[in-house]
DNA sequence: CAGGCATGAGCAAAAATTTGCCTAAAAGTG
DNA sequence: CACTTTTAGGCAAATTTTTGCTCATGCCTG
């Protein structure tokens, strides 16, 4: 079937092995991802300010610059991109510092392809852009607590709702909120519960 | 340097070891903090609910429930509260277990005592890494719904708090909230007032 | 040291939120 | 269309949060 022709997201691969490079992002592609590659952090730096890039998966090892000070950049430049790495060197001291920079997980070489596809799916499942948009909505430092708070849970809310397209019941689930309480949110912040026409 | 002197927050120390237990609880009290020790994750998720605990550092070998299991299980109690592993059998898999889970830092064994000082300093002390701790936090797609607000709310009072240098008054004034909440919510979140030293 | 702020916290009333129970409307299916 | 599954929302009780009062403590200034 031809279903992995949908939109599945932006991937930036980074990895210095150009061989690992061309075969990981071929596969990516394959199963229906648009790639983006980069054997050396700087460009790949670049590539982030440039592109439109849903997450990245990078290497540890690299030279010029190691995984974790790019990721460590790459942080400053896009503070909540999804970041994921990839290496044979996890000591753990690497992997604590790569998560403490906010990495969503640390594969170890080799990575089975099913394993990487799933992490990715689990990125790349809910949308990035309106999850851009309605983030400045409660990072807007001005505003009182209150509106911030509030913000950030129709944010929540709207995103998952999203993610789930318009599913109750397994907004229900992954948010682990009484369904009840959820209509009241829903009612009191205005969310309106629309499903995608497929 | 005479720095034992204020108060550094209450630790509760988990271990099976009690050997390990007893030297490590020594060695913080003589340091500064009052620690509370437990040698089965049992009783210390009950302490967890009876006590004021600021951080808790455990193993990640245990019987009866590991070191992992027991977190989560913090976790729902204490959405928010600091974790930190040591142990020797840190495998990549379980630093990122234990990171996903919110874990502060994993230190292997042995661990030094200066470097466990450390970290509890960061924890406890200066709310620098806490706040990216937090922010982290709100931004875990998989917590559920209660916590990752929560998270937010912290996050919010922090940085303020620290914007400001500890004064409340203007933190009041900037997030426009009643001096009486904000106070309650310092307590519940568990966020210690703290000013730079001028 | 006295006096004045700034802050933390106990207490209880007031207000807001959460949640179970239940019904009706809406959506999805065959 | 008849039937099943999902949702929304009224209502009231249960629970949690907010907030005013008040007091005690700590800190700063003079």
């Amino acid at each position: 079937m031809t279903e992995s022709t949908s939109i599945q997201g932006c991937i930036l691969l980074l990895d210095d092995d150009v061989d690992v490079l061309g075969a990981n992002a071929r596969f990516l592609r394959i199963s229906g991802y648009s790639v983006i590659v980069s054997n050396t952090p700087t460009t790949a730096l670049k590539q982030l300010e440039e592109e439109v890039i849903d997450a990245v998966v990078t290497d540890l090892r690299m030279p010029e610059m190691d995984g974790l000070e790019f990721a460590a950049r790459a942080r400053e430049v896009k503070p909540l991109l999804p970041l994921l790495f990839f290496s044979a060197y996890g000591s753990v001291q690497n992997v604590v510092a790569a998560m403490q920079l906010g990495a969503v997980d640390f594969l170890e070489k080799p990575v089975a392809p099913s394993l990487l596809l799933e992490r990715l799916e689990d990125i790349c499942g809910d949308h990035n852009e309106p999850r851009l948009q309605t983030r400045m909505a409660f990072d807007d430092a001005a505003a009182p607590f209150r509106h911030r708070v509030l913000a950030y849970e129709k944010y929540l809310i709207q995103t998952c709702m999203q993610k789930h397209n318009g599913h109750v019941a397994a907004v229900l689930e992954e948010l682990k909120i009484n369904r009840r309480t959820l209509n009241e949110k829903m009612q009191r912040l205005g969310i309106r519960r629309k499903r995608d026409a497929d």
